[in-house]
DNA sequence: CTAATAGTTGACCAAACTAATCAAGTATTA
DNA sequence: TAATACTTGATTAGTTTGGTCAACTATTAG
């Protein structure tokens, strides 16, 4: 398990894509990327690479040509953010023996049940956590509607006060 | 909160830092840097910057000169993966406003809440998991005995330190 | 025996560099 | 029009190099 931008950008664009097909329940038009890319501000270009990776693990299914776009390709209660991160953010490797378990005389290096059970701790709760959860969570937990977010007003801005990100909330 | 090679460097060289420190109980010898480099194959110039840092964060005391190195600055009871890996990893800010909450109009950012409350779910379990608590799954969990890793087949370090299986540290 | 002195060890600091990844732009094709 | 492929600049990860500073140890002169 990794995490990056990279796959907090994927969940946003999938969680945008659940929202937007959710919409029309009549499942009309699929969820364009141009679409999502105006609302979320990502660009373009990356959203492509993300839902290239996303296609090929089988989470949204595409639709070419003129009218189409992206779909998820299951229940979107069955899509879990670990899957989304997943295939987004292959995982990284801190034990340097490539997960295979003989690096060592007696089996396993110092690290590798270390990171191995961290790893299946985090995974399992972002495996629990699914797209429709976000959605449900976002319209009643909060007072805070969904709403599109298009934070710098001018795109000027360029994260320069990332520094005092979270921090703060607390569960 | 972030998750990279970086961080786990880091919580892999405290813990190493946790058990050779463990393994005098009579506070002699701080701990080298060199001899966590051998044992972990960490790049000695790397466990500098990260020690740098750990350092300034308050997890660890350093000597200077001869006999000098590393120590850790509480109860290895006290130290939390969380503020090993905050300290070196700083987190990184998907939401794009900084965590400014008025970012929109009625609030904050679609994925603000998201990812603050996906952040605090994740620091409370790494928040929650000790040096010593990691040590004693090491020693009792598991059958595999806490032996310095040298992953890389040949590397040429040869065995002198082959035999440091520490059973000796009990949380 | 003291007191400078040099040598050693290891923390500390700062560039600079390679490689990978992030993020965005442009061109191509169906 | 929309997906795909190719290109490019920016940032990050991790290493290498080369140094300074602090404390310990040994030598050596007074």
């Amino acid at each position: 398990m990794r995490l990056t931008t990279k796959g907090r950008f994927a969940v946003t664009a999938m969680l945008d894509l659940a929202l937007n097909e959710a919409e029309s329940l009549t499942k009309t038009k699929p969820v364009t990327l141009a679409g999502i890319s105006q609302r979320q501000s990502i660009s373009l270009s990356y959203l492509e690479q993300l839902f290239s990776r996303l296609r090929r693990q089988g989470l949204v299914n595409s639709v070419r040509g003129p009218g189409g776009g992206y779909r998820l390709a299951k229940n979107y209660a069955d899509i879990s953010v670990a899957e989304i991160i997943n295939a987004v953010d292959e995982q990284i490797d801190a034990t340097q023996c490539g997960g295979h378990e003989n690096c060592r005389d007696e089996g396993r290096c110092m690290t590798h049940d270390l990171w191995a059970t961290l790893n299946s701790k985090i995974l399992d709760y972002l495996a629990g956590v699914s797209l429709a959860d976000m959605v449900a969570s976002q319209n009643s937990g909060q007072k805070v509607l969904i709403t599109p977010r298009t934070c710098s007003s001018e795109k000027a801005n360029s994260g320069q006060d990332a520094a005092h990100a979270i921090e703060t909330v607390v569960a």
